[in-house]
DNA sequence: GCCATGGCTAGTA
DNA sequence: GCCATGGCTAGTA
């Protein structure tokens, strides 16, 4: 399921969507590993906002991202539930504190 | 100026 | 709980 990103999108940008895109289902990563593995260690922020912007558009595994505590992070708290739910109907469980865990669920973007 | 981080320290118990 | 971080975009000049 190979999509065209336009060459509108920055390349670090680009990078950030195609390693959110392989983001296994009923696993999850961290936003700074995404960062990471795109070439940008501290970019954690712009994986951030690239999920909130881009995740319809480009159809992001959005719930499968997590802090590098595993937890949910979301602000409001509708958005957290929804969060939670889509991950235990991937199997992976999220306990009363809005935590995964990363052990057991993390997956480790290549590169 | 945005943004759903991350790494640190201070201040409690 | 503070604050430096970073790639990008909107909006002004």
């Amino acid at each position: 399921m190979t999509l065209t990103l336009p060459s509108s999108l920055a390349p670090f940008s680009q990078r950030v969507i195609t390693l959110l895109q392989s983001v296994p289902y009923g696993r999850v990563a961290t936003y700074g590993a995404i960062a990471a593995a795109a070439g940008s260690p501290r970019a954690a922020r712009q994986v951030v906002r690239l999920l909130h912007a881009c995740s319809d558009k480009y159809q992001l595994p959005w719930h499968r991202i997590v802090n590098r505590d595993g937890e949910i992070v979301l602000s409001d708290e509708a958005s957290r539930w929804r969060q939670a739910r889509l991950l235990e109907a991937e199997g992976v469980s999220v306990d009363a504190r809005g935590r995964v865990d990363l052990p057991r669920f993390g997956w480790q973007p290549p590169g």
